[in-house]
DNA sequence: GGTTGAAAATGTGTCAACAGTTTTGAAGGA
DNA sequence: TCCTTCAAAACTGTTGACACATTTTCAACC
């Protein structure tokens, strides 16, 4: 009922499951509920209406994608990254954001590297339509790549987690700037295509900005701790 | 109670979402559900001698680590991997093991490189123990990485698909003398400190093996066709 | 004889209650 | 005052029943 009026006009959720899975993926992102946080059960069905069962489910699949840490008997918590776990994660980023690039220079037409291109300094230009079909230079290199494993591990799981800490390092305009160019420099190796070029550039780019990340999130003192510790209502 | 005189004797599964989620992979792997068959809640809930709660949840975990298909109403199914998804399963293996085995190349230490070389060439005079702690190299390799994100993905999601389609490339003789040779190198760059070139001939030794598969795994002429279709019990 | 439609059968989604475990917090002793 | 102990509270794991969707069956109809 209280689910009905969320937003349920456009899309259908088909099961109640799905449709919590992202509604608390959502409250994970607003940091109402935020990295070391208890995810309690109870709590949520009763504030979205359903019985524990489909919760549950949606922890589950929470718990599947690395977003909640969670042990047999003890309480769910929004997992809250160390520097090291960060570290890993962009090492893994490195090699699978460096490989779909190679495979994007092995097998992007021309028509659309040059499509790519344009939208890339189109948005770089400021005419990105306000927020809507936001212009994500990474996915759209990782979606060339046609490997379809690669592109839901990419753009699923670690996709969630590294939106997390990216709401942190935020807007920082030099690093902006940076980035356009380092972009820009990614495309033209596939536009020749040198694909171990493109892999490596894209490496080194994905390198700087996850140490960019890890300099402003220099350590959370402890994983979960007193202020992380209220309740997820 | 048919659950507890299983094999409860030397670990402690702590729930019965665990226990029948191992249930549920041997099933799996010994092919008594084989891919493209149809996983029922009940009937395997009734086999196991518990709820379908358990099952179910077994069944979701299953799911996130893609061995099983499922759509919201539709029955769970083992996942039948075409050539494509063998091919792009064998990619991804070469993006993350490639960079494992340039990390590797970083950080192992010498004793325990020179460990490893001794265990792999004890492994190929016959001298490996009967079955147990059976000489795993790419794990080993894997594992020596440091990166727990790379190591969990490929120990844990992709090793079970893989191990779904090693049962049928099997035991191939030349094929074992070759990838021993392979091996060989590579552990040789690894001691020269040689990370690139211990990435690129990793890289080149699984493509090889994901070539080898797809050769003896020609096509399922229809993913779920009629032998497929009958039930888990 | 083949096709269409409704009803039974099968199976998944959801729920509320019960059982077992962990955590909380207060009473009692050093 | 601090630590230990133990019982109540809170939470997760599990269960059986019910609701809903899909598939199959089978009989009526063209």
């Amino acid at each position: 009922m209280e689910l009905q009026a969320a937003e349920t006009g456009e899309r259908r959720p088909e099961t109640l499951g799905e449709e919590v899975f992202g509604r608390i993926l959502e409250l994970i992102y607003s940091t109402e509920l935020a990295p070391g946080m208890v995810v309690n059960e109870s709590v949520l069905a009763t504030r979205f209406g359903v019985s524990r069962g489909p919760v549950r489910e949606a922890i589950r699949r929470l718990q599947g994608i690395q977003l909640v840490s969670r042990e047999p008997f003890l309480r769910a918590r929004v997992v809250s990254l160390s520097a090291q776990a960060i570290l890993e994660l962009f090492q893994m980023r490195e090699a699978l954001e460096g490989y779909a690039c190679r495979l994007a220079a092995q097998r992007m037409g021309e028509a659309e590297i040059d499509a790519l291109i344009a939208d890339l300094e189109a948005a770089h230009s400021g005419q990105q339509p306000p927020e809507t079909t936001r212009f994500d230079f990474h996915e759209r290199v990782v979606r060339a790549s046609g490997n379809n494993r690669i592109i839901d591990s990419l753009c699923g799981d670690l996709y969630h987690l590294l939106r997390i800490y990216r709401r942190i390092s935020g807007a920082v305009p030099e690093r902006k700037e940076l980035a356009f160019t380092e972009h820009w420099q990614i495309l033209r190796a596939i536009k020749m295509r040198d694909g171990a070029l493109a892999e490596s550039l894209m490496r080194s780019h994905v390198e700087r900005a996850g140490r960019h990340v890890l300099a402003q999130v220099p350590e959370p003192p402890s994983p979960a701790a007193t202020d992380a510790e209220k309740r997820a209502s």
